[in-house]
DNA sequence: GTTATTTGACCGTC
DNA sequence: GACGGTCAAATAAC
């Protein structure tokens, strides 16, 4: 075991030096195009920071313990993945449809589509003076549809929508939990992917990605430093920002999202840990940050079908645009052990 | 006038 | 029947 994931860590280190040197070179081209615009090398730049940043965390962490705590080397945020199973800080029911929809999908199939929809979850603490409605922004823009007394819970619990959603088939949700012990705590539930325009333009805030564990198996066990890394871009001093791991359902997330292209832009694989749950901490210093969350939910889209037929159709680049997938064929290259049509990246059709 | 939020009702799942 | 999630009308804010 520990071999295969030494291998598998030299490979994901491997992997993201490659991203990083390629990442180099496409930011010289850029650099030479007088067209190329400032957000596009900024973007570039900053791909290529959280490239190293994440090489430097894979060996860091390697060194350090296999428990499933990482820790930047950058200083300016403590991150940490904790396995764990997606139970909330405060022990109320949170997302309870987790493993509702794990047994969903195990045993039906998608008769509702909801409960196919990727989901992940950050617990976000506020540590210091902004609103407590601070990390519910994350620079995405969502329309709150409803909310709801949850037993156990002494919060409702809010259900956010892209406001895309009709214009752009933005199928991205999110649920804010604020925590019964800590009410300094959020639980941010993510369902669904920003498929609008909207997430590949705010560069400046850094919605939370959907770790991708499956993807990470496939691809890049270590990346998770990724989620954090682009949280650190928007998320306010002062905040805790734990990310929780897929939860158990997340066979069937697909490791990216259309919003990697936007923080940042890119895509980088998987930043979740290797373990199907886990999550991470942020401690980052005040100044506002988005919780960015994204789900899923509408029907008029047609985004679960195509994905669905991504999962038929290996390799379709349509429908892996449709998926998000943030990387290419050129990124294909820099994860030559990715592929759409293993059973663990998706397990079911979408 | 347009857009976002609130809130009770409805629906699906367990 | 209980519960969570979503819808949609009413209301508020811009």
């Amino acid at each position: 075991m520990e071999n295969s994931n030494m291998h598998g860590e030299k490979m994901s280190l491997i992997n993201e030096l490659a991203q990083g040197r390629e990442l180099a070179r496409q930011l010289q081209i850029h650099l030479n195009v007088p067209s190329s615009s400032h957000g596009t090398r900024e973007s570039l730049v900053q791909k290529i920071i959280v490239s190293y940043e994440k090489a430097l965390s894979m060996l860091n962490s390697s060194s350090s313990a296999s428990g499933g705590e990482q820790q930047l080397p950058t200083g300016h945020a403590a991150i940490r993945m904790i396995e764990s199973p997606p139970t909330s800080l405060n022990g109320s029911p949170r997302s309870e449809d987790s493993d509702r929809e794990f047994k969903d999908q195990d045993n039906k199939d998608s008769s509702r589509k909801r409960k196919t929809l990727p989901r992940w979850t950050q617990q976000i603490r506020v540590t210091s003076g902004m609103g407590l409605e601070g990390p519910l922004d994350d620079g995405f823009s969502w329309r709150k549809y409803g909310q709801k007394d949850i037993l156990g819970a002494k919060y409702p619990r809010g259900y956010y929508r892209c406001t895309h959603r009709n214009a752009q088939c933005c199928l991205a949700t999110k649920q804010v939990q604020r925590s019964d012990e800590d009410p300094t705590v959020f639980e941010i539930t993510y369902r669904g992917r920003h498929t609008c325009t909207q997430a590949s333009t705010s560069t400046t805030s850094a919605p939370p990605l959907p770790p991708p564990q499956n993807s990470m198996d496939i691809v890049d066990p270590q990346q998770n430093q990724q989620q954090p890394q682009d949280l650190l871009l928007t998320i306010p001093q002062g905040l805790t920002v734990v990310t929780e791991g897929l939860d158990a359902g997340d066979q069937e997330l697909f490791p990216y999202n259309p919003l990697n292209h936007n923080y940042g832009g890119h895509f980088s694989p998987p930043f979740m840990g290797p373990t199907t749950s886990g999550t991470q901490y942020l401690s980052v210093s005040e100044q506002g940050f988005g919780g960015g969350g994204q789900s899923f939910q509408g029907a008029e889209c047609e985004i679960p079908e195509i994905l669905s037929s991504a999962t038929s159709a290996n390799n379709s680049p349509i429908a892996a645009a449709a998926l998000g997938f943030p990387f290419g064929q050129a990124d294909q290259n820099l994860y030559p052990n990715f592929s759409f049509d293993g059973p663990g990246f998706f397990p079911h059709s979408y």
